[in-house]
DNA sequence: CTCTTTCTGTAGTGACCACTATTGATCGAG
DNA sequence: CTCGATCAATAGTGGTCACTACAGAAAGAG
């Protein structure tokens, strides 16, 4: 079954458009963000916004799932480290940077947000399984408290990003986690 | 010099009006407060609001002073105690309370507030100078990094914050709080 | 009492909000 | 070409925003 296409085909890129959108709720927030200004900045004339993505709150939820698979990614790459230490380690500096990059606003969208629980809760999840396959793999203690210590990432990391929007350096984040990484359990025994 | 008071008296109290706009932007936040629900729940018309209080950007400025200062009493309390270790152990128990309390918003207007920058940067002077002085005392190893622990600690409260928001328990913040005091340096020696 | 001052409530200011009706342009199909 | 369909831009919709002009009410001073 294929849709025929007929009629005036789009004149912009739906996803160039999107990832602009991310930038701009990334950088003010979803309430601070108008339609005006995501418009302006698209570069699309509201009709064509509204035609392509449906309302403003359903392009910020296509904006924020953007954002999140993108996060995901890295996280992945981090959590597939060998042990849990080096993949909180390593998602700790990715974090250090990430937030304090200049090609990109302070912070990040999903930890600010305060409607994106969903994604916060999901992000929690992923934590505390890498950290149980730690304890499976042995090189957590086996009385870990797992669900404890991924609370406790996901708070560390929301400071983090709330420390870059208050114009924290990628210094003062990775002192941060240097400083949360002494709460992480020793290799040998709890 | 005394001001001749003549003219009709203010038919409300400004410290309860103040005390009900800091519960709105400490649920809310500044830009979801409207003035007019502001005005509603401080049963007062808009013209004596701006009277009493200028315009909606000072009220919420003497409402985060307002809150500020009651915060600072039981930091001051917490700081009191004998140990370092003491006071940022009862300072992670209080925020627990306070942060989850049902008589009021969850979470930090401090800590959760964009704008208030400035007072979480006090906050963190705060906490640096009772760190310093556990080194001074001797309760805290003499290589004690305090700034880099102050600003851990600062996003700890921010991740507790947020947490709270997202309908966290106080059973919730006690464990990212417990967690967070692993981090903490052991009273003998670094 | 009158006079002056300050508060109060009604009613409304222009500006911006998210959103859309309408019209005309531009494509593929035939 | 014509026709139908879908796009795009102009120009607005009602609603809410922070804020205020105005007029009447309530107090002290004399």
């Amino acid at each position: 079954m294929i849709t025929v296409m007929a009629g005036r085909p789009r004149s912009f890129d739906r996803d160039a458009a999107l990832a602009v959108a991310v930038e701009q709720f990334w950088r003010t927030g979803y309430d601070e963000t108008s339609v005006a200004t995501l418009t302006a900045a698209m570069g699309v004339s509201p009709p064509s916004l509204y035609a392509a993505f449906g309302d403003k709150h359903r392009l910020f939820e296509e904006a924020a799932a953007t954002y999140f698979r993108r996060t995901c990614e890295g996280l992945d790459a981090a959590a597939a480290l060998p042990t849990a230490r080096e993949a909180v380690t390593r998602m700790l500096d990715d974090t250090a940077r990430a937030h304090t990059d200049a090609g990109t606003p302070p912070g990040c969208l999903m930890l600010t947000e305060p409607r994106l629980t969903a994604q916060r809760e999901e992000l929690h999840r992923r934590l505390q399984e890498r950290l149980d396959r730690g304890v499976r793999d042995g090189d957590l203690p086996p009385d870990t408290r797992t669900e404890a210590l991924a609370s406790f990432l996901v708070a560390v990391l929301r400071g983090m990003s709330g420390c870059a929007r208050d114009g924290g350096t990628i210094d003062d984040l990775r002192a941060i986690a240097q400083t949360a990484m002494a709460a992480f359990p020793p290799p040998s025994g709890g």
